[in-house]
DNA sequence: GCCTTTCTGAACCAATCGGTACAGTATTGC
DNA sequence: GCAATACTGTACCGATTGGTTCAGAAAGGC
């Protein structure tokens, strides 16, 4: 899953899984069946955990501070080399639009999912008066991953984590303004 | 360059780029050299027109008024067609971060001359007392950017265009808020 | 100690990749 | 109408792509 989060789908040769996974060709075809299964199985898993962060943190936040605890655990509190890789659903998207179809759809869904997650949250807290009703629920979590997708791009960059603080700050302050 | 674009580099083949330019193999490598060399020109014109818009715009509108004119003509100006490819050094930097250093220094330098010019502007409008001076032209164009990556992102996914124009608009809101 | 399951390593497959070479055909300029 | 330039079509190159097959070695269960 790292070697494709990193590299993308059509970058990352059979060699280069094998050589990293330790295992010999046939294992990987009796074990995964094709390359497009295992990195469609990597996509789940990569969508699936991060949803969990955001679920999980919903659980014990107020909804006002999910963007942060989000951003810090999927950029500012991991090390230079996996924020230098992204997001996986992201990076797919970027590379797979126009090529492939069904993986398109496959991280488009999970990113939806997450959006979704985080829309819930706010609706939650619109009901009980934590939060301002200027904008809906949908809206804000669209603003969020707007937001989110964002920070991802310009994490792919040759960006030093530096240079991202205080970008992620400001982007966390404009969207306190927007909520 | 709309093949690359659409496509990115790696899965754009030397057959698909022949077919649409209708010229032989032959002429294409006695004119453009290698496949590479080709995307770095198309990169470099891609840049160079968007970097254009910027600037064009920034001749004649308010800086205030920069980054909804850039949207607009980016994103929703442009047939559903046109911005489902989003930006061609988005993508090439979300393809090749990990995998060609070159090509992908080459699309950040481009981004950041774009950056440059919007932090040019705001810098201008402060000085003379149009824009809010809470906080810096660069922190503007930056947030400006991130924005921007975020609906390039949103473009590339298979958002109907209905879909992208409130979040654009919000979008479009937030970041009057911070300014 | 034996039998079964698991895994390896290498050979092999057809297809495609980017790139080169070259003879032959259009097209151009004058 | 002739010569120079531009372009085509095809064959070819080595390398690499994802995927299959299978005999043999290693490991595990009991």
């Amino acid at each position: 899953m790292k070697l494709f989060w990193a590299r993308g789908y059509t970058a990352t040769s059979l060699p280069d899984l094998l050589e990293t996974m330790g295992i010999a060709r046939s294992s990987f075809y009796a074990s995964f069946g094709t390359k497009r299964k295992l990195f469609t199985e990597c996509l789940e898993l990569f969508g699936d955990r991060t949803l969990d962060i955001v679920q999980e943190d919903a659980k014990r936040l107020a909804p006002a501070k999910l963007p942060r605890a989000f951003f810090e655990s999927t950029v500012l509190d991991v090390s230079q080399r996996r924020v230098k890789h992204g997001c996986m659903l992201v990076n797919t998207v970027l590379e797979l639009a126009d090529v492939d179809p069904q993986l398109n759809q496959l991280a488009a869904q999970k990113l939806s999912s997450i959006e979704n997650a985080f829309a819930q949250a706010f609706s939650q807290a619109q009901r009980s008066g934590e939060l301002n009703t200027a904008r809906s629920p949908e809206e804000l979590a669209s603003l969020v991953m707007t937001i989110n997708f964002g920070l991802r791009v310009q994490s792919r960059q040759n960006l030093s984590q530096k240079a991202l603080k205080p970008i992620v700050e400001n982007s966390l302050s404009m969207l306190g303004l927007a909520a």
